[in-house]
Order: structure tokens, then sequence, then C-alpha cells
DNA sequence: TCTTATT
């Protein structure tokens, strides 16, 4: 099959003859066979306790090689390369060897996640030579399968290198039958085409999109000018789709939504700051997801969105200066009165840790969870959060949270909750004009108490009702919504209108008064 | 209809 990538020099690469026989069989796959490199001689976990490495705090691993002369120096345009599809039991010194026989390695190291030290399956390598770069990139991208993997390895240059993203296209609405040839011939009018790619399933089949990066930004615009809409593709359910692609951040909301989909239960409020405020969230991210890691021991990764969805809901419910009293625990659990003491709080922190992850729990201490409080930032202050204390609110929240959804998130470990369970009268009762909520496309797996979480962000909810179909007990994906005045009801539309859930989005407005006959 | 990862 003909190949699109191109090499970071811009030329277009050879045609990638076979491999030589002694490389070949590093890898698995087509002409690979069994062998005596180290490669495929996987050594089992223990044996690396007898290999040592510097290991810094921080986890990650890296070889410097310092050859016989001495001399490790690179090359001023070296270029840095991006490693992807490594089996993730091989290390710096099992990968040395394959990359090694095209040139002298200046530097290489197996990414890590930062507080788990889990092997992310890939790595950074630089070349003392710029040449032994474009040689290892020509010999070895997409051309083999490292043991165990089922895709082809990835050797190119790092993000760091080139800056792709602003040159990288989002082709939908693509025909399954186009392969990356159709691709390629469609967008190369436009520019200099680096890399092209149909996304596909697990069965190989085309999942309908690609992506097109070209050289650069003003070729991948040309490209969206001309083509975007330009042509229905056979079998397509609307004109091509041709637009820049996700960004990362992009990338990372939108999984967020899809496991807020898929999970149904958590609370949307938590996710809105996401539309206005996604950088300051992201960076929230990172320093959650140290603190989680850093105070649980927890196998949660920065990627994981739980942990910010917990920031955000902090960020809601403490300027409403909503107290976890009036949260309604769900778990039937009930304990009596207890002063927040930190040797109740870990057990109930800690457990949605693994509720999330499938992890036993891990009855151990959560010092984090007294800076909440000695900090004199309970949750009963009204007033808005500092940036600063942001952080150490999150802490307030992930412990709401967890009060919110114990029976659906945790096992129920009888352990007390911080504060007496203050159980919120479930009458049907209807506020006053203006007050009370209809709210369609909940998700299907929404009650009465998710929906009353939902909106006790803004302000105080006197009745919350799912309407269920009586023949199947089922959802029927709307409710009703009461606050005790209308100041509440109109932040609960503006925030909450429009909120996206998986694939829905929440339709919130007022109720109609009972004298209108217009249907829904 | 947004990939398998990017210090």
């Amino acid at each position: 099959m003909a190949r699109f990538t191109q090499t970071e020099s811009g030329k277009p690469q050879q045609p990638q003859q076979p491999h030589p026989a002694h490389t070949s069989l590093l890898f698995t796959g087509p002409g690979a066979a069994p062998n005596q490199h180290p490669l495929l001689l996987i050594p089992h976990q223990h044996q690396y306790s007898q290999i040592t490495f510097p290991k810094p705090m921080n986890g990650s691993e890296s070889i410097s090689i310092h050859p016989e002369s001495g001399n490790n120096m690179k090359d001023q345009d070296a270029i840095k390369l991006f490693i992807g599809q490594i089996p993730r039991n091989l290390e710096e010194k099992d990968l040395k060897p394959l990359f090694e026989q095209f040139g002298k390695i200046h530097e290489l190291t197996v990414l890590k996640d930062r507080y788990t030290g889990m092997h992310k399956g890939c790595a950074f390598l630089t070349y003392c030579a710029r040449e032994s770069a474009i040689k290892a990139q020509n010999a070895l991208h997409e051309q083999k399968t490292l043991p165990g993997m089922t895709r082809p390895i990835q050797v190119k240059p790092a993000d760091s290198e080139s800056r792709g993203e602003d040159r990288k296209l989002f082709v939908g609405m693509l025909n399954k039958q186009q392969t990356e040839e159709d691709v390629y011939r469609l967008f190369e009018p436009y520019g200099v085409i680096e890399e092209c790619t149909v996304l596909r399933g697990p069965d190989g089949n085309s999942k309908g999109c690609a992506f097109v990066k070209f050289s650069t930004h003003v070729e991948a615009q040309s490209a969206i000018s001309a083509l975007h809409g330009s042509q229905t593709m056979p079998g397509a359910s609307s004109s091509l789709v041709v637009k820049f692609a996700d960004t990362d951040k992009e990338r990372t909301i939108r999984r967020m939504q899809q496991m807020v989909g898929q999970f149904g239960i958590f609370n949307p409020a938590i996710a809105l700051p996401f539309s206005t405020y996604s950088s300051y969230a992201n960076a929230l991210m990172q320093q959650q997801a140290a603190i989680m890691a850093a105070t649980h021991g927890s196998y949660m990764t920065p990627s994981v969105a739980f942990p910010t969805t917990q920031i955000h809901q902090v960020g809601a419910l403490s300027m409403n200066g909503l107290p976890p009293t009036s949260l309604t625990p769900v778990s039937g659990l009930s304990s009596p009165p207890t002063s927040i003491a930190t040797s109740a709080v870990p057990s109930i922190v800690t457990p949605i840790v693994n509720g999330f992850t499938g992890l036993p729990p891990q009855p151990n201490g959560h010092p984090a969870v007294e800076a909440v409080y000695a900090n004199g930032l309970s949750p009963y202050s009204g007033q808005s959060p500092t940036a600063a204390d942001t952080l150490q609110q999150a802490f307030t929240g992930v412990q709401q949270y967890t009060a919110i959804y114990p029976a659906t998130t945790l096992t129920p470990i009888g352990q007390a909750l911080p504060q007496p369970a203050q159980v919120i009268q479930q009458q049907q009762r209807e506020g006053p004009e203006g007050c009370n909520l209809f709210i369609y496309h909940l998700p299907q797996e929404f009650g009465d108490n998710e929906l009353m979480q939902t909106f006790l962000p803004f302000g105080t909810v006197i009745s919350s009702k799912v309407f269920m179909d009586r023949a199947t007990n089922q959802s029927k994906c709307f409710g009703f919504v009461s606050f005790d005045n209308p100041a509440s009801a109109q932040a609960a539309i503006q925030a909450m209108n429009g909120f996206q859930i998986g694939m829905k989005r929440l339709k919130v407005q007022l109720k109609r008064p009972k004298d209108a006959s217009r249907p829904y």
C-alpha cells in the first residue's frame, strides 16, 4: 500500500523496502521469526530489580548514553523523535539496541505517568546526529510491530519539534470505502501532506473520518476553504467536513462529556466551567490529579477527567453557599453526628476513586481534607472562592460529591459521614410562580435525587421529580424542579439549559403555568 | 465524525 507520511524535512519518504532481516527479527507480524534478540526475550518484572537506573523523584527514567568516547553531545539541529506503540514491559535498556543501530543515542526516555509511574507506551528519543533520526524514522516508522502490540511502531518528530496542531485537519463525512490514498488525492492539490490517516475501528473498518496534516497552517486553511462542504460522498449523511482537528484540550473535554454521558449519574453542573474557563480548568486538573495521586496513592492518571469534575462541583456549590448538610445521602447509612474528624473523611473520599477505577478500597489517611477546614474554607462560606482556595475546596467537593452518590459510585463501608444526614422532604411541592422548572433530555439513569443534586448548586430545591413510565418503571427523561425563589430558577436555566450530557442536551425552562394549555 | 501515547 502506498504510504503518505513524509519525513520531518518535508521530503517524501522513500518507499520502504522490506526491512533487513536482522532488524525484522525484532518484531512480530508478517515476516517475523523467533530469534534471540532481547526484544523478544521479554524479561519478567522481577528481573529488573537487578538492573539499576538512576530514578528521579518524578519517576521518569531516562538513559543518557555515555559512549566510550565520552561524547554524547547532540547536533545543533538534532531532532527529538516520538516513539509510539511500545509494549509497556519494555524499558529504556530494552529499546536501546533497537535504536542504536541507526546511530549514537543522545537521550532515550520512556514516558511514565507522573504520579503512578505507569509506562505510557511511548518514548522520546534524541540521537546525537540529525541524520540518525531520519534514518530511524525511515526504517522503523509504521514499518513493524513490536511484540504484543496490534499497531505498528511510530517513529516521528515529537510534537515539540514541529507544533503540528494548527496544520492538522479533521475530515468528516467521508465514505467508509475511502482509503488513505483517496483522501490524499483529495487534499493533495492544497499543499504538502505530511500525514494522512483514516480512522478505523478495531475491525479495520473506516469510521468515515480522517486526519490530514499539511506542512503549513496556510495550506491547511486553503484546503478547508476549498473542500469543506464542497461535496457529499456517496453514502454520507451530509456534505464533507473539513476543519482543524481538535486540540488536546478539546479532546479532553470531549472525553469528559462522553464519560459524563456514560455514567449518567454525574452532576452536570460540575463541568460547566469548561465552556468558559477551559484553560483554567485544565491547569487545575493537573494539580488536582497530583494531589489526588499524592494523597490517595491511587492509580488515577491526570488524563482521567473525574478529578476535574470534582473541582468544579466545588466551585458551583461553594459559591452558592450550599452546606453539605443539605445533601441527601442515598446510601441508607445512618450515622450519629460527628465532628469533622479527619478519621471519618478519608474513608469517604478514597472510595470514590475506587468507584472509578475498580481498585479495592484503600482506607488510608487523607491529610488534605484537614486543610479544607483548617483553612476556614468550610462549605458554609457564601463567598466566591479565590483561585488560591480552589484546590483546597476541591476536597470539600469530593466529600460532598461522595455524599451525594455513595450508593451508585461507592461500596458502602459503614463509615460515618462528616455531618449527620439531613434528609430533605421529598414532597411534590410546587414553588411560587417563576420558581418551577421543566427539565427535558435527562439521562435515563437520573432519578429524583440525581435531578435534585444537579440543581442544588443554584439554590434551595424544594422539590424534584423525574417522571417515570408506569409500565416499565423507566424514567421518561423529563422532570420538574422547584426552587424557593425565582432568582435560583433563572440561574439554573442560564447555567443548565443546553448543557450537554453525552449525546443529549438538557432543556431547562420555566414550567408552564397550570392554566396554560399548550403541551410541551 | 476527533486516533494510541507527546516530557
